[in-house]
DNA sequence: CACACTTACGATATTCGTAAGGATT
DNA sequence: AATCCTTACGAATATCGTAAGTGTG
């Protein structure tokens, strides 16, 4: 149906012959010999099984059909021209979209500045962030509304790659005039009969605490959604609580005591997860290389505990 | 800018290997051996500068940029299709349009049959008829607004090319009670003294007239535009007239009489007149061979007639 | 005879199909 | 073991540039 020999040089060589009305000019245009552009355009005419030009030794002129399919030609150019640029612009980082599921504590904390110096790098890039819980994010990947999520939930399914991203040890947090606050290096146990303030259950936050804590006899005050209010309450002074350190954004106040806990096993594990069946587009790839080039990494106390647990 | 290299048979090859997701499966259906068909996708992918699949040896799918490219190469090849066909029904004659530019005397009388015979030929082909006098009909190949004309001028200048159509023998005509009527072979000389209605002077009948009635004193009554007019006029007995045999249709009168003159000079000449710079449109060229083939023939008597002259 | 396009022809590149290789289910 | 894509390689095909041919002003 359509001639497959037909290129993209057949198409330019003919508007350039159109346009310049010599074989010889058009010729050195098109970086070729005279004879080969000349069986260039004869092997359009062909395949087309129409002849395009009038060639007289002396003048060449389009026919009336070949000033018919000049239009078309010159259309068609700048057509294939637009899909190639947008093509390797996206290809380039220098268009497109990546949409990403991402914690809200890693969204707020950690995530703007890396997307800042993203966004620097490639303005012509939009970014979508659904910054949902955990479950959420997995979620939309499985979907396809997120290209990779970075959570802390670890997929079994098949269908989902994951991969280790970083790990997020806790702190304690309490009122400066708490007597845990002159704790030098507080551990489980110290929590023991101090009034406790949890995030939800279904926070990513609680499975680690919920392995680790069992022994401990906590005295539960509430659970809460958000860790804005769980600041408030402890600033308030209902009691203490033990979150990630990623999470500590929400808890920089004056009135607040913050300290890495001396709990080896005790560490929220994050990943990054992505769909095993589609690779990521050139941007999301980008974006997934800055983060890991720019991923968290743990306050320097809670490094030096988890080294030296890990030694013996 | 735009790959030369990229044919319309790698954008076949690539939206077959989208839908099929098997190189097997889309070299057979491009009729290629699958390695041929391998090294064809690999060429447009490093033509574009851009990954467009992804294969595991077991599965091939589209990368996020080469679902954007297939959009584009689908809509590019339906585009290319369609010009490739429009030109190729305009070659074929199933689409197009002529303009010609023709005598009024032979576009009432003798073109509406070869028209028809044309449009029944070629129903998708459009055909506009400029029915004017003889030097408005050159004006409008000259000027491009007529592809092509058939008139009774014949032009010398460069930018035009005319050739003999066909001759246009004289006759008289004349009421049936009107002595001349009875005159078995009118010559010339047997005009003088009769009362002559004659047309317009711009009109392409005249030239030849005025040369071979030069010597003859014609009793000159009026001078009309119209053939239908003339017609009228003799008809009324106000005097009798000399035609062209195309204009004859004009005088089918059962009160009116024809007759062909025996005068072997008195010829109008019928010309078809195009540009030399240009050539004809395909259909144009279909038209002017269909006229050519019904080209107007003299009338036996007058045929005979000229036949004798030639002679001697 | 000078200019411009076409044809001829040997050299170089591309493209093809067959056959072998490698990886995954 | 079967399937599917890639690599290897000799053969066929296309394309290129130089040089000679042809027709026109």
């Amino acid at each position: 149906m359509v001639p497959p020999h037909l290129s993209a040089r057949h198409l330019v060589a003919f508007v350039e012959l159109a346009e310049a009305r010599s074989f010889t000019r058009a010729a050195k245009r098109c970086h070729l010999s005279q004879p080969a552009f000349s069986a260039l355009i004869r092997g359009l005419e062909e395949s087309l099984g129409a002849r395009l030009f009038d060639r007289d030794t002396r003048t060449v002129a389009l026919t009336t059909e070949g000033a018919l399919f000049l239009d078309s030609a010159r259309r068609l150019l700048a057509d294939l021209q637009h899909a190639v640029e947008d093509l390797q612009d996206h290809v380039a980082r220098r268009r497109g979209r990546v949409c990403i599921a991402v914690l809200p504590a890693l969204a707020a904390g950690w995530l703007p500045d890396v997307l800042a110096e993203f966004r620097q790098q490639h303005p012509g890039v939009a970014v979508d962030v659904q910054d949902v819980l955990s479950e959420h994010c997995v979620a939309h990947v499985r979907s396809g509304r997120a290209d990779f999520a970075v959570a802390a939930t670890r997929s079994s399914a098949s269908d989902l790659l994951t991969e280790r991203f970083c790990a997020d040890p806790y702190h304690l947090v309490c009122r400066i005039d708490h007597p845990l606050a002159r704790v030098r290096r507080p551990t489980l146990s110290h929590l023991a009969g101090h009034p406790f303030i949890h995030l939800a259950r279904h926070s990513s936050v609680r499975p680690p605490l919920e392995q680790a804590l069992f022994p401990a006899q906590l005295q539960e005050v509430m659970a809460l959604e958000q860790l804005a209010t769980v600041a408030g309450m402890v600033r308030a002074g209902l009691g203490v609580t033990v979150v990630p350190e990623l999470t500590l954004f929400a808890f920089q106040h004056p009135e607040l005591q913050r300290r890495a806990l001396d709990a080896p096993g005790l560490v929220r594990e994050i990943f990054v997860v992505r769909r095993s069946d589609r690779s990521l587009s050139s941007a999301a790839q980008g974006l997934l290389e800055l983060m890991e080039a720019r991923r968290p990494r743990p306050s320097p106390t809670s490094r030096r505990r988890a080294e030296r647990a890990g030694l013996p």
